[in-house]
RNA sequence: GGGGGCAUAGCUCAGUUGGUUUAGAGCAUCUGCCUUACAAGCAGAGGGUCACAGGUUCGAGCCCUGUAACUCCCA
């Protein structure tokens, strides 16, 4: 079969994922092996697959297949997330363009548009990651609104309420008014922002003085001059109309006169007092505050301390509500203008500054948050966080990399309590009736509500009819339904012991971004004890964000995020997976650069045309009578490289279960590139149309596919692919078992790493000295240990183009004279020698070493090192004095025959 | 304002309880090669006062303290 120049990924990435998919390979059923679960986290229903997908489930992928390669039974669950904020904002935006405001309709029917476009679009992602490769098992997909789970998200909200962690309350909450609906405070975006600070002054009651703090007051008289005033400051004018008071430090002397005194908010004239705290910072404005308890979180503090009046001038749509007396039923951001206006006009506007500061943005609608009053469902968290901050803690849950432990913890020590209320359709509505009196229960059902609701209250009980309760209109946050993922997934809610969530849960890893560490990855945990009594997972492998070259977030306004799709058609999903795995620790942002998807793609060349080398041998085996004169050469070749594999394997292992991914990829490359193809394939190449030695052969194929075994979960369209160019047999790399880890042996690696050193060393002289490639050399080999060389002559002369080698005990003049460790190599050609550039380089060596040597004999007559180091470090210095001696000696020795 | 993180070659990063021939890799750079698997390649080379200042130690890129820079999360 003839090979093609350069590996072509496109055709057999699809018939390998399409042959897997058939086999089963990645469905899993509860049997007697050890399991190894993955749940995934789930995108989001209306997602498509960008580059952080791409980084998280290629890691996921790779845990499991390595699982699946160890005799695991490896479980990988797919799913999608409703995202209801976001998946409503979409479907919104699609009724919009066809001219339907969500307004205009029911509850009922904008949920049947949503999920008719949940089945049309919500599948996209999941198909995208079959592209790459992920082996997850799809028969296991799941979805957070699917029936059963749906009704967990209500049983455990019932739950918590019957525990008694759930409330009501009003509480300032952060407002969009765009989508009308709370936001959690995760889900708001600060961004600095050119703002206006204004300077407003208040006329103080029954003040003898004018007090001017500020210098810039405008001279215009309105009446009000009798009076003294205070000038506060703010960036939200229109909110003054909703103010309750002014604050000012208790330590401030400019306003210790003020204390227990009234001022009259500019044109209401509403009666406020001056109260005093020390909350107020006094050199930030004036030193006065004035304080809206009902539009800001600090205010509102301060409102509730000191009992101040609660005045909500703000509708859910950002208009003025009646009780800001002003601009009624005028947007925010209009009534800003036109009350600096009034206040100028009336006298009461002192200033205005440019200010610098930061403002909330709805994630979801990009609209400015306000922060508002509103009455919303609540989780009270003290309590459920306790275990879970205690199993991170002690190290019951792994975090890698484990800085991120310390953010936990500080977030889960201060942890605040949850609003779960979204004034959304798209989700899981909140199972609480009213009556019409304002009672209300909590119920898994309108019937059940009604008993209770009948039971609750005598009087209204014998009126009361079921058609008069209420469900509550809104639904839950989108992570109250995600904490209950790892166990939901294996119904361990809906069938509470089932065999499946016995088997599978608690799941081992989960591969997240550390963005979602509060929203999701915490909150999992505590729903783990709390719901299972037990942890989620294992380990949490926090992955970083994907950035461009330059270090910016990937982001669509940007417009720096790659079409994925079309990197995988470019580079090949193998290549793509390399790429964004071997620039990629745990816990670290990576910088996305193509280059490094040109990297991957050459080493899938690079593995393909190393297949081809060995291909050109399959029918060129010498005959079986020729293993008794076989060269001991290409035997040293053969048992160097097997310890060198097994050597990696162990190393790689380690790796891995240290969650070092991309280390352990970036081995396994360079075992493949440099060990495998530069030197192994090098040394036991043939002659042009040579017979290549039987063994040599079986042995490299062996050798050829452990590496497509060890490299599989990280690349496994190739690896497949040339598993079965290597070898006629209807197993599969992807469920070939692993073999117990082997030994390796270090004399025989330390042999092969002088080989190499001698190799490098003596081609580097010929380079310096402008020997040319094709020229050949007579090498004179000086050594105390001709045991060392002579079975590797072969291959020495074959990679430094010798074409003699003998043994000298004398230095031979007129050559060119390379040492390497003890030994000298003297290099014997044609070619017109340079003595200048051979003794500079001698001399430059021998500088280096002896000062290294004073260095090291420095510290072996420190008889505190002596006394002090261990036994081992001690006699390695030893040694290293020794070595650099004779080193020295050797190049002396050199330096005299030139 | 509160809490974290990072700092090592031109760039991106490794460096695993302090000791392994006076710091490693990839990319980029330079030199020489169209050698029969691969020019998407081969053989070599150059490049670093490990942010700065102190300290602990026989010994510090690694531990401690401080300084200034950058950065993320939170309010």
């Amino acid at each position: 079969m003839e090979l093609s120049k350069n590996y072509i990924p496109i055709e057999v990435e699809a018939k390998w994922y399409e042959h897997w998919i058939q086999k089963g390979y990645f469905n899993s059923k509860p049997d007697k092996r050890e399991p190894y679960t993955v749940v995934i986290p789930p995108p989001n229903v209306t997602g498509i697959l960008h580059m952080g997908h791409c980084l998280n489930n290629t890691i996921q992928d790779i845990l499991i297949r390595r699982a699946r390669m160890q005799g695991k039974n490896a479980c990988w669950v797919p799913g999608t997330d409703h995202a209801s904020i976001a998946t409503e904002a979409k479907v919104v935006a699609m009724l919009r363009e066809r001219g339907i405001t969500k307004s205009s309709l029911s509850r009922d029917e904008f949920l049947q548009y949503a999920w008719e476009w949940k089945e049309k679009y919500g599948g996209i992602i999941l198909q995208q990651l079959k592209k790459i490769g992920c082996s997850l098992d799809w028969n296991r997909t799941a979805f957070t609104m699917d029936d059963e789970y749906y009704q967990s998200v209500i049983k455990v909200f019932i739950d918590l309420y019957k525990k008694g962690h759930i409330y009501r309350g009003k509480r300032m909450i952060n407002w969009d008014v765009k989508a009308k609906t709370a936001l959690s405070d995760e889900e708001v975006i600060y961004k600095e922002v050119q703002s206006k600070l204004y300077y407003v002054r208040y006329a103080i009651e029954d003040s003898p003085l004018s007090i001017d703090h500020s210098k810039n007051i405008p001279a215009i008289d309105h009446g009000l001059s009798t009076m003294g005033y205070l000038t506060i400051a703010t960036v939200r004018p229109e909110t003054i109309l909703g103010d309750s008071a002014i604050c000012v430090n208790p330590n401030d002397e400019r306003y210790k006169h003020l204390h227990g005194k009234f001022a009259y908010v500019p044109l209401i004239n509403r009666r406020i007092p001056i109260i005093t705290d020390e909350y107020v910072t006094m050199d930030f404005g004036t030193g006065a505050l004035k304080v809206t308890p009902a539009h800001d979180m600090n205010d509102y503090q301060l409102g509730q301390k000191y009992q101040l009046e609660i005045i909500d001038t703000m509708n859910d749509d950002g208009t003025m509500s009646d009780a800001a007396q002003l601009f009624i039923g005028e947007d925010r951001f209009e009534v800003r203008k036109k009350i600096v206006i009034q206040l100028e006009a009336t006298g009461h506007l002192v200033k205005v500054e440019e200010y610098t500061n930061q403002i909330g943005f709805s994630e979801r609608t990009d609209a400015v948050v306000e922060p508002r009053l509103s009455l919303q469902w609540w989780v009270s968290m003290k309590t459920i966080a306790a275990p879970a901050l205690q199993a991170v803690m002690d190290e019951e849950i792994n975090f890698h990399p484990a800085k991120f432990k310390n953010l936990y913890r500080h977030w889960m020590e201060n942890i605040k309590d949850w609003c779960i209320s979204r004034q959304l359709w798209w989700g899981h509505r909140i199972p609480a009736y009213y009556a019409p009196d304002g009672s209300f229960v909590v119920a898994s059902s309108k019937e059940e509500a009604f008993k209770q609701l009948q039971n609750s209250s005598r009087a209204l009980g014998t009126k009361l009819q079921i058609e008069d309760i209420r469900q509550d209109d809104d639904c839950f946050d989108t992570w109250f339904s995600a904490w209950l993922w790892p166990f939901e997934v294996f119904k361990g809610l809906s069938h509470p012991d089932n065999e499946e969530v016995k088997y599978y849960y608690p799941t081992n890893t989960l591969v997240t971004a550390p963005e979602i560490i509060f929203f999701w990855v915490a909150r999992m945990i505590m729903a783990g004890y709390e719901f299972m009594d037990k942890k989620p997972f294992n380990d949490v492998y926090f992955t970083g964000i994907v950035r461009d070259k330059q270090g910016r977030k990937m982001s669509k306004s940007l417009g720096n995020s790659p079409d994925l799709l079309g990197l995988i058609d470019q580079y090949g999903a193998d290549a793509v997976r390399f790429g964004i795995m071997i620039s990629s620790p745990a816990g670290n942002d990576i910088l996305f650069d193509e280059s490094a998807l040109e990297q991957g793609r050459n080493f899938n060349n690079k593995i393909w045309n190393a297949l081809k080398l060995i291909k050109m041998w399959e029918g060129r085996q010498a005959s079986n009578n020729t293993t008794d004169n076989k060269p001991q050469t290409t035997n040293f070749a053969v048992v160097w490289f097997e310890h060198r594999l097994n050597k990696v394997k162990a190393e790689v292992n380690e790796m891995m279960v240290q969650f070092r991914l991309s280390e352990a990829l970036k081995t396994i490359y360079s075992l493949v590139w440099d060990d495998f193809c530069s030197w192994y394939l090098e040394w036991i190449k043939p002659g042009f149309e040579q017979p290549i030695d039987k063994e040599v052969y079986e042995r490299t194929l062996i050798y050829f596919e452990d590496l497509m075994q060890l490299l599989h979960p990280f690349m496994p369209f190739i690896t497949e692919e040339i598993y079965h160019l290597l070898k006629d047999t209807n197993e599969d790399l992807t469920v070939k078992q692993e073999a117990p880890l082997p030994f390796y042996n270090k004399e025989i690696l330390e042999a092969g790493n002088l080989l190499k050193k001698v190799i490098s060393a003596l081609r580097d002289a010929r380079n310096k000295n402008q020997i040319k490639p094709k020229e050949t050399i007579k090498l004179h080999i000086q050594t105390l240990v001709k045991n060392n060389y002579q079975p590797i002559e072969n291959i020495l002369s074959k990679q430094v183009n010798a074409d003699l080698i003998v043994y000298t005990e004398d230095n031979v003049p007129k050559t060119i004279v390379v040492a390497v460790e003890k030994d000298k190599f003297f290099i014997e050609s044609d070619q017109q020698l340079d003595v200048g550039i051979l003794k500079n380089e001698l001399l430059r060596d021998l500088e280096h070493q002896k000062k290294f040597l004073e260095s090291v004999s420095k510290k072996l007559s420190n008889e505190k090192f002596v006394q002090n180091a261990s036994q081992e470090v001690v006699d390695l210095e030893r040694k290293k004095m020794a070595d650099t001696e004779a080193r020295i000696k050797t190049i002396e020795e050199s330096l005299q025959t030139i």
